[in-house]
RNA sequence: GGCCAGAUGGCGGAAUUGGUAGACGCGCGGGACUCAAAAUCCCGUGGUAGCAAUACUGUGUGGGUUCGAUUCCCACUCUGGCCACCA
C-alpha cells in the first residue's frame, strides 16, 4: 500500500514549482493545443462526469509533451449563467462572491487531481477584463450589421412575473414554481447566425469531427431547398391589391395544382389582416388560444389538428383556384414564412386536417407508370404484421415486398383472396393483380403478375387456392403490397413518381416537375428558387443580471449607438436586488443612475441598454483568450493566435454538440471574416465524452441522492485511483455506470505497480521483454484512438505477467513508469524516483516499441472441425501449412472427428485449421 | 413520429478486412497467512451433464449467406440519447 496522500502531494508541489506544464509561446517544437470545454463553477463543486473527460486529454497532452510537442491545455471558468444568479436571488448575495467562492472550490478540486493544465493561462468569463472583449466582438456583430433588434416571443412565468429561456420551461411549466408559462412578445437583441447557415454547414467537411457530431450539427441547421410562392388574396375585409400577398415556402413546388387550402399560424401577422367581420371573433378566439399553449403542447403531433377559417381566399397561382385560408397551429411561425400551402394528398398533417374540416383533397402525383408496382391497394404494415407475415424489403414509396414461405401461402389465401375483390381498383391503377416473385430452390427468381380473371398462377401452381401439390414447388413467394389506398378516401403519400391532373406538369418526374415549376413560378413574377434552413438567428437578449451587458446605448436622436472602445468594458454595476422587474426587465434597468447616461456621438441624453449576453457568449470564444490570456490591447496577440489556432482537440459532451459548438463555429467564422483570427474553423478535431451514471444507472443528482463525491474518492483512494478508473470504466464516449468496487480494484492495480520496484535486476526472462513492447505498442496506439479503457486493461496485464514472473529489469520498468505517466502520474512518478530518477517523468521521452518483439514466436492456432472447436495446438510462428496440418491431424480429439480424409482444409495462417468431412 | 447509438456471464466490459466468444476488472466460491478479522497471496468461476477426459449449449428474437457469424444481409423486439407537426 502506497501512500496517496504524500505521494499526490509532492509531486504536486513539483510540478507547480518547476512550471511543468507552462506552455511556451516562442518555441521550436511543433505545437498541439489540446482543449476540454471550461467547466460552469456550479455551487455543488466538481462532479464525477469532469474527470473523465479531463483526464482524458490530460493523458493526450502528456503524451504529447513526452513526443516532443510543445502542448498548450489551459483552464477556466464558464461562470455567467442562471443557477449562480438564481442562488444570489434566494441568499442575498453577490454572484460575484459566489463565483469567487465557487471557482476557489474547483480549483482545489482539479489541482488535487494533477491534471496537467497550464494554471498561468486560467481565465474567467465573468472577469470584467475578459468581458471586455466578449463586448468589443458584440460590437463588431452590431458594425457588420449582424446585430439587430426584433420583436420575439419569449416564455413568460405568469406567476413568478419572469422571462424563462427554454431550458427553464420543463413540460410547458415554469421550473422553479411549476406554474403556468406562455408566449410573450418582447423586443430582443438577435444576432443574424442564419447568414452563415450555408458555411456552417459545407465546411463541416473540413474539420475532424466524430460522425454523430457532424450529424447533429447537419440537422440542427436542416437545409431544405424548393420554392416561395406567392399567392394573391382575397378578402372582404381587405382591399385586393399587390401588397397582399402571401407568401410560403415548400419543398414541393410541383405539387403546386394539389393545393387546395392555405394555413397561417396563429402569430402571422397578416392574420388580423385579412380575416373577414363574421370569421374575426372566433379567429381572435383560437389565436388567443394557441398563444397560451407551451411550445411542448402545440409541439406534439399526436393530437388532433385544431384550425379555424380566416374568411379570406388565396388564389392558387398556378390553377387559379380560389383556394380557402385558414389559421391553425400545427404551422409553426419560426420556420419558413409561417404559412403553408397545403396539399392533403400528399402531406399526412395536411391530410388529416383536411379531413377533420371536410376540405377537397386532389391527387397529383401516382407512381410511376413504367414500374410494375403501380397498383394501389389498402395494406398497412400493421395489418402485415398481424398476419404474421416477413416484410422484406420497403420502399421509400410506401410498398411492401413481403416474403411467403410457399407452403404456408394457403394460409394467407384468404387474406390474398380478400385484397383482389374487385372493386379495389380504380382509374389510377393501371393494373388489377398482384406482382409475385417466385423463388425457387435453385435460387431462380420467376415472375408473374396474378390476374383476378385469369389466376394463371392457380393454374400453374394448382396448389396456390387449393391444397394439390404443386408441379413444381418454388420455395419462396414474395409479394409486393402497397399501402396505400384509393377506396374510402382519396389519399396518397407518394414521395415521388409522375405528376397528374397537374396541366403543364403532367408526365413529368417529380424531379422534373419540381424544376418546371420553379422556372414557371420565375417566369411569370410568382415565386422563385429558395432555400431554407430550420436555423433561426440567435436571440442574444437575457432580462437577466448575471451576464455581460450589452454596450449599447440608445439615444433619442441617434438610435442604438456603441460604447466607445475607450469605456469597454461596461461593468456590470451592483445592484440589490437580483430578480427581474415585474414588466420582465433585467434589474439592471432600476439602476437610474447606470442606466441614464449621454449618448456617446450626440452628447445628448440617452439610455442604456439593460439587457445582458447568454453564457453563450463567453464561451463562443474563450479558447482564443488562452493563447495570450493577459493581453489588454487586444483579445490576442495576432501571431500568437497564428502560432496556437486552430485547436487541435477539443472534447466537451454531446449536450453542447448543437448550441456551443454551433455559436462558436459562426463566432469564429465571423471574427476570420474581419480579419482577427487566422483560420475560420476554430477546433480541427472534436470528440466527446459519455456520462458518467450513479450506480444505480441514473443520472446522478443531488435530488436522487446518488452522487459521488470526488473529493471524498480523492481522500479515500488517491488522485491516480481516480483517474484511472475513470479511463478504465468504458469505452470513452459511452454513458456507464459508476462503481465504487471497480475503483477499488484500480486501486489495487496501483498498488502492485509500486510492488515491482523490489523486483528489479540487471537482467528479466523474455517473455517480460515482450509483453512490456506489447504494452507500449497498445497503449500508444489506444490513446489515439481514445480507446483508454483496453489501454488500462493492457497495462494490467502487463503488470501481472511481471508479477508472475518475478523479475524485472531497471530499464524496462522505467520505460513503463513513463507509458503509466500521463494515466497514473503521481504513482508512476513516485516507482521512477525510487528507481533513481532525478527529473520529473513529464521530461523524458515517450517509448518506442520494436515491432518484432510485439508478437510471440509460437502460436496458437484453434483446430476446427466442421467449424466447431476441438483441439488448439501451438506451434512455431512460421510454420508450413503442411506442418501445421499434419500437427493437428495428430490430436487425437480431432482425429476421432475427422475419420478419413476430409473434403476440404481451410487454413488460417495464425489463426486457424478447419477439417470440412 | 423522425434520426442516431446500442443489446455479449451475477456486474462494467473485451474481441469485428468473418477465424479459439467472455481479455481486463468487479463480484462470488475454495484455500493459505492470522488467536481472529481486515489487507495480501494462490486456485476456480457462462450454462447443463460428468469424478474426469469430454460432450452439448451459449453474444436480444426470427430467418439468410458461409467450411465457419458477436461480426455480413433481411425482418422484428427492446433500451438509451437527441430532435420533434420543419411544409
Amino acid at each position: 500500500m502506497y501512500d496517496h496522500k504524500d505521494i499526490d502531494k509532492k509531486w504536486q508541489k513539483r510540478w507547480e514549482d518547476e512550471g511543468a506544464f507552462k506552455a511556451e509561446d516562442e518555441s521550436d517544437k511543433p505545437k498541439y493545443y489540446c482543449l476540454i470545454e471550461f467547466p460552469y463553477p456550479s455551487g455543488d463543486g466538481l462532479h464525477m462526469g469532469h474527470p473523465r473527460s479531463y483526464t482524458a486529454l490530460d493523458v493526450v497532452a502528456r503524451k504529447r509533451r513526452m513526443e516532443g510537442y510543445n502542448v498548450l491545455y489551459p483552464i477556466g471558468w464558464d461562470a455567467f449563467g442562471l443557477p449562480t444568479e438564481n442562488y444570489a436571488i434566494k441568499t442575498g448575495r453577490k454572484p460575484q462572491d459566489v463565483t469567487r467562492e465557487n471557482t476557489d472550490t474547483f480549483r482545489r478540486q482539479l489541482k488535487s487531481l494533477g491534471l496537467s493544465f497550464d494554471w498561468s493561462r486560467e481565465i474567467n468569463t465573468t472577469d470584467p477584463q475578459y468581458y471586455k472583449w466578449t463586448q468589443w466582438m458584440f460590437l463588431e456583430f452590431f458594425r457588420a450589421g449582424l446585430a439587430y433588434k426584433k420583436k420575439m416571443p419569449i416564455n413568460w412565468c405568469l406567476s413568478c412575473k419572469i422571462g424563462l429561456a427554454n431550458e427553464e420551461v420543463v413540460d410547458g411549466t415554469c421550473e422553479r414554481c411549476h406554474g403556468p408559462v406562455e408566449k410573450r412578445d418582447k423586443e430582443q437583441w438577435m444576432i443574424a447566425i442564419t447568414k452563415y447557415a450555408d458555411r456552417l454547414l459545407t465546411d463541416l467537411d473540413t474539420v475532424d469531427y466524430l460522425p454523430k457530431i457532424k450529424k447533429q450539427q447537419q440537422d440542427w441547421i436542416g437545409k431544405s431547398e424548393g420554392a416561395e410562392v406567392d399567392f394573391e388574396i382575397e378578402s372582404s375585409n381587405i382591399q385586393h391589391s399587390t401588397s397582399n400577398k402571401l407568401k410560403v415556402f415548400t419543398t414541393r413546388p410541383d405539387t403546386l395544382f394539389g393545393a387546395t387550402y392555405m394555413v397561417l399560424a396563429p402569430e402571422h401577422e397578416l392574420v388580423k389582416k385579412i380575416t373577414t367581420e363574421e370569421q374575426k371573433s372566433e379567429v381572435e378566439k383560437y389565436v388567443a388560444t394557441a398563444r397560451k399553449k407551451s411550445d411542448i403542447e402545440r409541439g406534439d403531433a399526436t393530437k388532433e389538428k385544431t384550425g379555424v377559417f380566416t374568411g379570406a381566399y388565396a388564389i392558387n397561382p398556378a390553377s387559379n383556384e380560389k383556394i380557402p385560408i385558414w389559421v391553425a397551429d400545427y404551422v409553426m411561425m419560426g420556420y419558413g414564412t409561417g404559412a403553408i400551402m397545403a396539399v392533403p394528398a400528399h402531406d399526412e398533417r395536411d391530410f388529416e386536417f383536411a379531413k377533420k374540416f371536410d376540405l377537397p383533397v386532389k391527387p397529383v402525383v401516382i407512381k410511376d407508370q413504367d414500374q410494375s408496382r403501380s397498383f394501389v391497394m389498402g395494406v398497412d404494415e400493421s395489418e402485415i404484421k398481424k398476419l404474421g407475415i416477413t416484410i422484406v424489403e420497403k420502399t421509400d414509396d410506401g410498398f411492401y415486398k413481403i416474403l411467403i414461405p410457399f407452403d404456408r401461402i394457403n394460409a394467407y389465401k384468404e387474406f390474398i383472396r380478400e385484397k383482389m375483390q374487385p372493386g379495389f381498383w380504380n382509374e389510377f391503377s393501371t393494373s388489377n393483380g398482384f406482382y409475385f416473385v417466385f423463388k425457387h430452390k435453385d435460387g431462380r427468381l420467376e415472375e408473374m403478375e396474378l390476374n383476378a380473371e385469369t389466376n394463371d398462377l392457380i393454374d400453374k401452381y394448382g396448389i396456390l387456392f387449393n391444397d394439390e401439390a404443386p408441379r413444381e414447388k418454388p420455395e419462396n413467394v414474395y409479394l409486393w403490397l402497397a399501402k396505400n389506398s384509393f377506396y374510402g378516401e382519396i389519399l396518397i403519400h407518394t414521395e415521388v413518381g409522375v405528376a397528374i391532373n397537374s396541366d403543364f406538369l403532367n408526365g413529368l418526374s417529380t424531379a422534373e416537375a419540381k424544376d418546371k415549376m420553379i422556372t414557371w413560378l420565375e417566369e411569370n413574377g410568382k415565386g422563385k428558387r429558395a432555400i431554407n434552413y430550420k436555423l433561426r438567428d440567435w436571440v442574444f437578449s437575457r432580462q437577466r443580471y448575471w451576464g455581460e451587458p450589452i454596450p449599447l446605448i440608445n439615444c433619442d436622436n441617434c438610435g442604438w449607438v456603441p460604447v466607445p472602445v475607450s469605456d469597454l468594458p461596461v461593468v456590470l454595476p451592483e445592484v440589490d436586488k437580483y430578480e427581474p422587474t415585474d414588466d420582465g426587465e433585467s434589474p439592471l434597468s432600476t439602476i437610474t443612475d447606470w442606466v441614464n447616461t449621454t449618448c456617446p456621438k450626440c452628447g445628448g441624453p440617452a439610455r442604456r441598454e439593460t439587457d445582458t449576453m447568454p453564457n453563450w457568449a463567453g464561451s463562443s470564444w474563450y479558447f482564443l483568450r488562452y493563447t495570450d490570456p493577459h493581453n489588454n490591447k487586444a483579445f490576442a496577440d495576432t501571431d500568437k493566435l497564428k502560432y496556437w489556432t486552430p485547436v487541435d482537440l477539443y472534447n466537451g459532451g454531446m449536450e453542447h454538440v448543437t448550441l456551443h459548438l454551433l455559436y462558436s463555429r459562426f463566432w469564429h467564422k465571423f471574427l476570420f471574416d474581419r480579419g482577427h483570427v487566422p483560420t475560420s474553423e476554430p477546433y480541427a478535431r472534436r470528440h466527446s465524452h459519455g456520462l458518467i451514471l450513479a450506480e444505480d444507472g441514473r443520472k446522478m443528482s443531488k435530488s436522487l441522492g446518488n452522487v459521488v463525491n470526488p473529493d471524498e474518492i480523492i481522500g479515500e483512494f488517491g488522485a491516480d485511483s481516480l483517474r484511472v478508473y475513470e479511463m478504465f470504466i468504458g469505452p470513452f464516449e459511452e454513458p456507464v455506470p459508476w462503481n465504487t468496487n471497480g475503483l477499488i480494484g484500480v486501486r489495487r492495480f496501483l498498488d502492485k505497480v509500486m510492488k515491482l520496484v523490489p523486483l528489479i535486476g540487471g537482467s528479466e526472462p523474455e517473455s517480460v521483454t515482450r509483453a512490456l513492447h506489447k504494452t507500449i505498442k497498445k497503449v500508444t496506439e489506444d490513446i489515439e484512438g481514445f480507446r483508454f479503457n483496453t489501454a488500462v486493461s493492457q497495462m494490467m496485464i502487463f503488470v501481472n505477467e511481471v508479477n508472475s514472473d518475478g523479475q524485472i529489469s531497471e530499464k524496462s520498468l522505467m520505460e513503463f513508469a513513463r507509458i503509466l505517466c500521463p494515466f497514473a502520474p503521481h504513482v508512476a512518478n513516485e516507482m521512477a524516483f525510487k528507481l533513481g530518477a532525478q527529473d520529473l517523468l513529464e521530461t523524458h521521452s515517450w517509448p518506442k516499441y520494436d515491432e518484432s518483439l510485439t508478437v510471440d514466436d509460437t502460436v496458437t492456432i484453434a483446430v476446427q472441425v466442421n467449424g466447431k472447436l476441438r483441439a488448439t495446438i501451438v506451434v512455431p510462428l512460421n510454420i508450413s501449412q503442411a506442418d501445421a496440418v499434419e500437427s493437428a491431424m495428430k490430436q487425437v480429439n480431432v482425429a476421432k472427428f475427422v475419420e478419413g480424409e476430409p473434403k476440404k482444409v481451410i487454413y488460417v495462417k495464425g489463426k486457424l485449421i478447419n477439417f470440412v468431412v
